[in-house]
RNA sequence: GGGAGAUUGGCGUAAUGGCAGCCGCGAAGGACUCAAAAUCCUUUGGUAGCGAUAUCGUGCGGGUUCGAGUCCCGCAUCUCCCACCA
């Protein structure tokens, strides 16, 4: 072992700490600035993963290139602490979650200073503390003056069993994770975000983001933005009318047909008498059903019945029944369909079941199933003969002439359900005076902190744990009025939409960010985190930046220009890691018998950054090889005495490559690249009769980014007193990289049969001349027709003969 | 059912449309050593050949091109995400 890693990391992390070396001045305007942000951590019990290490090891590599580059860079690290789990914790141990989960940030913090970040630790916030999630209340009176958060009496999972309201995660398979309880859907009132109101921005915006393609596709999806036309249907002999919402409105007159969902408000008045126990027993055991099995149930078997009412199709006035199925969602469109079982495999299997007649519109199959393609149309008056574009103009402009329709824009979007009936997280700083009036607390009265409580379990009718608080935290008088605090929590999403702005300004008690340093240092210019989060916490935390540009608090639309998703690190068997598979690695034991750089190396170099790929013994070893070899070019014999302090140029060409290679490599990410060519330099240096410092000094400037704790010592071993932390970036020069004479491929009809040496610049004369001199290309050109002749200064020549 | 991505040596991987396999792991050989480890130096896609070399080779089938791992069309397999969205 040729270096002692925990002595050296030791050393270094106490002088960087001693320095403040790392710390960040937001209110510097004079250097250019670069935010460097990992998605940050929920500190559990567990501690880190080598995955963690992954994507905070590709923010810290930038961010120290960036500050010899001259950037001014935020590098933040805090916590996402509020949840779940803490609380889970906090309930089968009946200690208060704060205790715990303080606990685990603390080992986190030690965790991540072992591995040598550069995070700028005096700016470490968690979502737990009052000063800051003050502000996260802050935010939400505000949506609530703009008319973006109101209650409403919306259906949750509830485990009769456990007789507890379960978080979505809680249930698998319609059951309680938790013994296996059913869970139903019962409705609660609950208090939503009207995120809806922004699902246009938020698809608009996604055009322009430096970001994975899929997670902008995965967005735009769950936008679920569709253009269609809006049909109103008027009831029979009511008075009484709906609308559907079709994509497909060119089958307008093979509509045989209406359901309702089983949520459908129509459902109260217009079913006829004899069918009214029939449906309201269909529409209860439907609700109750919880979505997933909802769904499970009816992918095999399209359930409904009969309102005993009828519609008419206003594009012919033809009397249709109307029907109540689940398959129809009362939470998309307008909760109503128009059925064309010819032509919506959905209707077409509800028409078979329930004996529904069905009328073909378009040319096509429909003997098995309902047939979805274009085609010519029929049985539809004056759309006959026309294709699907054709038949849907035609149609629509008829039913904006008699006023039964109009286009429409429908998303998937559904408004966020901002309650929890948890303990742990942040109070909603609202009363209630228990009939509908529901007001703010006022600025001055935030934080409104957790009151102290015995027990965090929620009650057995579904109360959130909050409401066991004492009446003096309860009750509060408002102008004579009494008015009972909210108790619901906030979900764990909440802190985490905005916390990237906090940092900028993380100790202001005036507001959430002073606007002129987040217009200085929005929008973050490089976010790295997993591709878990690429539809939640990234689409609410831009709705949350939309809104903050809204009421002025920001200047910018969006908050993350560039996001990268690291891949996730399986196990050595390629499976990923668990307990129960037993094939965990824990960082701790990694940095202690190996050191930190070692690990940090490893993972960059395994592969790319984005892919998922398997942990390796042999390849950390392999990492470690790696910089003992490198150290020891400035720690030992031979190695030492041939470092010189003029050039002899021999390694120009090497070093040159180096620098050009890693600086763009570090820039796009591509570590696993950058750092194959260190080693490729490296491999130089053990050549070379002579080593310029200056080189090595460069080396070990790159190097430091990826392994800072070698990177610091080799700087040291170099002669130098100080960091190299803020030194300037190493340079090239262009002319080091251009060859004499470059080895240029000779091909003869596309096959190689020769490697000529050409001057970069040597004209298509020459590199004819060199391609017909040549012995080895000789038998397959001789005696033959010249045809064409390519040449590519640098790349090629390729002869093509017949 | 819809979407996104992937498929290259024994393994992880690399290749602005231009010599496929850089770098690492593993393996083999050599130097050093009494010996081993460590280190240093070679070799390492398959087949044939002592060798120069030849030949095959980037999941499968087509296409574009002087030239395709790379671009286009179709297919297979895998991974992830969404999914009764009218």
């Amino acid at each position: 072992m040729s270096f002692d890693h925990a002595a050296i990391e030791k050393k270094w992390r106490d002088y960087w700490e001693k320095e403040r070396l790392f710390a960040c001045d937001t209110s510097d305007f004079s250097k250019p600035k670069y935010y460097a942000l990992d998605m940050f951590p929920f500190p559990s019990g567990q501690g880190l993963h080598v995955g963690h290490p992954e994507g905070y090891t590709a923010t810290d590599i930038v961010s120290r290139m960036k500050r010899m580059q001259g950037y001014n860079v935020l590098h933040p690290m805090g916590w996402d602490a509020f949840g779940l789990p803490s609380e889970q914790f906090a309930i089968k141990n009946n200690e208060h979650p704060e205790g715990f989960t303080r606990h685990n940030i603390d080992h986190f913090r030690e965790q991540l200073k072992m591995l040598g970040f550069s995070y700028d630790w005096e700016r470490e916030l968690a979502t737990i503390d009052p000063e800051y999630y003050k502000w996260t209340q802050w935010i939400f009176v505000e949506m609530f003056k703009h008319d973006l958060a109101y209650v409403s009496d919306v259906p949750v999972n509830y485990c009769p069993e456990l007789g507890t309201v379960l978080a979505n995660e809680e249930v698998i398979d319609g059951k309680s994770e938790r013994g296996g309880y059913p869970v139903i859907r019962m409705p609660m009132r609950q208090w939503m975000l009207k995120i809806t109101a922004y699902a246009d921005k938020l698809e608009k915006g996604l055009e322009g983001l430096d970001w994975p393609k899929s997670t902008i596709e995965m967005q735009r999806n769950w936008i679920g933005r569709s253009t269609g036309v809006e049909i109103d249907f008027p009831v029979a002999f009511t008075g009484l009318s709906f609308k559907v919402f079709t994509t497909r409105v060119d089958t307008l007159f093979g509509c045989t047909y209406c359901c309702l969902a089983p949520e459908h408000p129509l459902l109260k008045t217009i079913v006829d008498p004899s069918k009214k126990e029939e449906v309201e027993r269909y529409v209860k055991e439907a609700t109750a059903k919880s979505e997933l099995s909802r769904l499970a149930s009816s992918e095999k078997e399209k359930t409904g019945v009969f309102t005993g009412a009828y519609a008419v199709n206003p594009i012919n006035g033809r009397k249709i029944p109307i029907y109540v199925a689940d398959y129809v969602l009362g939470s998309y469109g307008s909760g109503a369909v128009m059925a064309v079982p010819a032509h919506d495999e959905r209707d077409y299997l509800f028409a078979k079941a329930h004996g529904l007649p069905m009328i073909q519109v378009i040319e096509g199959d429909i003997s098995n199933s309902a047939y979805e393609g274009d085609g010519k149309h029929m049985n539809s008056a004056f759309v006959d003969g026309l294709d699907i574009a054709a038949a849907k103009q035609a149609i629509l402009e008829r039913l904006i002439e008699t006023g039964h329709g109009r286009t429409k824009v429908n998303y998937k979007l559904r408004d966020w359900i901002f309650s929890r009936q948890r303990y742990w997280g942040e109070p909603i700083p609202m009363l209630s005076d228990g009939k509908g009036e529901e007001i703010p607390l006022d600025e001055s009265e935030l934080p409104l902190t957790l009151p102290p409580l015995d027990d965090f379990t929620p009650s057995k009718d579904g109360k959130p744990p909050l409401a066991r608080a004492p009446e003096s935290w309860l009750k509060v008088e408002r102008n004579g009025k009494s008015y009972v605090r909210e108790t619901n929590t906030m979900p764990q999403w909440a802190g985490s939409s905005w916390y990237y702005l906090r940092y900028i300004d993380p100790h202001n008690d005036k507001c959430l960010c002073d606007k002129r340093l987040s217009d200085h240092w929005m929008p973050v210019d490089l976010y790295v985190g997993g591709a878990e989060h690429a539809v939640l916490h990234l689409l609410y935390a831009r709705f949350y930046y939309k809104f903050l540009h809204d009421i002025g608090v920001v200047s910018g639309t969006e908050p993350f220009k560039r996001l990268v998703h690291q891949g996730m690190i399986l196990g050595e068997n390629g499976e990923k890691m668990s307990k129960s598979r037993g094939n965990v690695v824990n960082p701790d034991d990694i940095v202690r018998d190996y050191g930190a750089d070692s690990l940090r190396l490893f993972e960059m170099f395994a592969g790319p950054l984005s892919e998922t790929k398997p942990w390796s013994t042999t390849g950390l070893v392999g990492a470690r090889r790696f910089l003992e070899r490198a150290y020891r070019l400035v720690d030992e014999e031979p190695y030492l005495s041939r470092i010189k302090a003029e050039n002899d140029h021999s390694l120009d060409r090497s070093y040159a490559k180096l620098v050009k290679k890693c600086t763009e490599d570090f820039e796009s990410l591509s570590f696993n690249t950058a750092i194959a060519e260190m080693m490729v330099f490296v491999n130089d240096c053990y050549k070379a009769s002579n080593l310029y410092r200056g080189h090595l000094e460069g080396f070990v400037k790159i190097l430091s980014c990826i392994c800072p704790f070698i990177g610091e010592e080799m700087w040291h071993k170099l002669g130098h007193e100080k960091s190299l932390a803020y030194e300037p970036w190493p340079t090239y020069e262009e002319k080091d990289l251009v060859e004499e004479k470059k080895k240029v491929a000779l091909s003869v009809n596309g096959k190689v049969r020769d490697v000529l040496l050409l001057a970069p610049d040597a004209g298509e004369e020459e590199a004819r001349e060199a391609a017909f001199l040549s012995e080895k290309a000789k038998p397959y050109l001789e005696g033959k027709t010249v045809k064409k002749f390519v040449y590519v200064p640098g790349r090629i020549v390729n002869v093509v003969v017949a």
